[in-house]
RNA sequence: GCGGGAAGAAAAGACGUCUGCUGUGUAAACAGAGGAAAGUCCGGACACCUUGGGCAGGAUACUUCCUAACCGGAAGCUGCAGCAAUGCAGAGCCAGCUCCACAGAAACAAACCGCAUGCUUGCCCUCAUGGCGGCGUGUAAGGGUGAAAUGGUGGUGUAAGAGACCACCGGUGCUUUUGGUGACAAAGGCAGCUAGGAAUGCCUUAUCCGGUGCAAUGCCAAAUAGGAAAGCUAUGGUGCGCCCACACCGCUUUCGGGUAGGCAGCUCGAGCCAAAGCGUGAGUUUUGGCCCAGAUGGAUAGACGUCCGUUCCGGAGCAAUCCGGAUAACAGAAUCCGGCUUAUUGACUUCCCGCGGGG
RNA sequence: UGGGAUGUCGUCUAAUGGUAGGACAGCGGACUCUGGAUCCGUAUGUGAGGGUUCAAAUCCUUCCAUCCCAG
């Protein structure tokens, strides 16, 4: 299963994560942790207004419940959207994501 | 037909498969974003803080209503714009102060050039009642600046002039009658000729306003070091901006340490729907029915389909209809209400005004 | 979510309602064998809309953008 990552200390962990997956609308510090596949989702206000944030945060994380099995336990990561991520199609979005963490599997 | 103006409504629905979320409930099940949820521009509810008084400060501004209240709304009044439908604006510069750059004589107090006149022991000419100059007085017609110059036209009058006087017009103040709850309107009477602009300048008048905000506030649990340094300390500090009275005795800043949870507030409310009554209207009263998000790194969804229905576009057809496509934009509750403002798709509906044409 | 602040040349700043000024940077020229320094010249601005006013960067109002504070 996945565990969502919420508490405010625990993002900032992510500050001095040494591994650091990229995309051409994503990002994603990565860290060590012991018997987990834990998931944070990031998307600042140059993303877009409140509806796109929340569309593709929603997005992000169904198709991480649909994938998740296909990655190792022991990681936890924080993915981060940059500008012009909200305009993407659920396709697109699929294979971006496929690829950016196509090195964890 | 063209052009213009005003008002209104809506913000699609059902079903299936897979994967998921929140609340209520033992469970089955049921419910689950908006007209603006937005901007945070006003007004409240609610909660806590506050010893009393005064000052300061803030807000509003034609009238009458509506409302819990309002920088809100309704109906009117006046002015301005427009051929009209209609739209926009609204206390007071005769309480006082201030400002009005440049230009101009002068920006509200007067007189630079003028115009007219008196005196002259100055000068010229001297026949002089003349001319030039000087010192006064009267005047505001004329000048020419400026965004703005102190009523307009015509006459009487005068040394020259002037509302000094007269007629008409415009405007001001006071007042009478009538109509209206009122702002005001209509019709008179009297007075006196001038009153410049700016209160979204200070301000005046009237009315209203204590402060902080659900990260308010209360409770439970967990944790811990009421620690250290600096500054000010009774002529001090704290008690909301200031002052006085009064009360209390520490106060402020920095560093360091701990917590990183839960419950209540928290969704039944100035609530929504319908009918009837009252009111021109905003609204309001009564009766009946209904319960309609409550998250807390923040749910209300993601993907793929089907159906009918609506609307639009394109094509075919005499027509019924059929085929294909589209169904979007602005945008996401965070204590809750009432407004205002702003954003917005594709089509609508109703009414009004002007012009042109046809019957 | 609540509270608050600020918008002036490319950058940093001035300006009682009355011609938007200065410095640095830029461009052109002079000087120099060349560059720098220096001198001369030049272009460039009031966040947007509406209102008050004869006149608005300034006053009023509605938006927009940026920033700060509160767990």
């Amino acid at each position: 299963m996945i565990r969502w990552i919420k508490p405010h200390y625990e993002y900032l962990e992510f500050a001095s994560a040494a591994h650091c997956l990229r995309s051409r609308h994503f990002y994603a510090p990565l860290l060590p942790s012991e018997g987990e596949f834990a998931v944070g989702i990031t998307i600042s206000k140059k993303v877009g207004n409140a509806v796109k944030r929340n569309r593709l945060k929603r997005r992000i994380k169904a198709w991480l419940r649909g994938h998740h099995s296909h990655y190792p336990l022991g990681q936890k990561l924080n993915i981060i959207a940059r500008k012009g991520a909200a305009e993407l199609s659920w396709q697109e979005l699929g294979l971006e994501l496929q690829a950016l963490l196509g090195a964890l599997a």
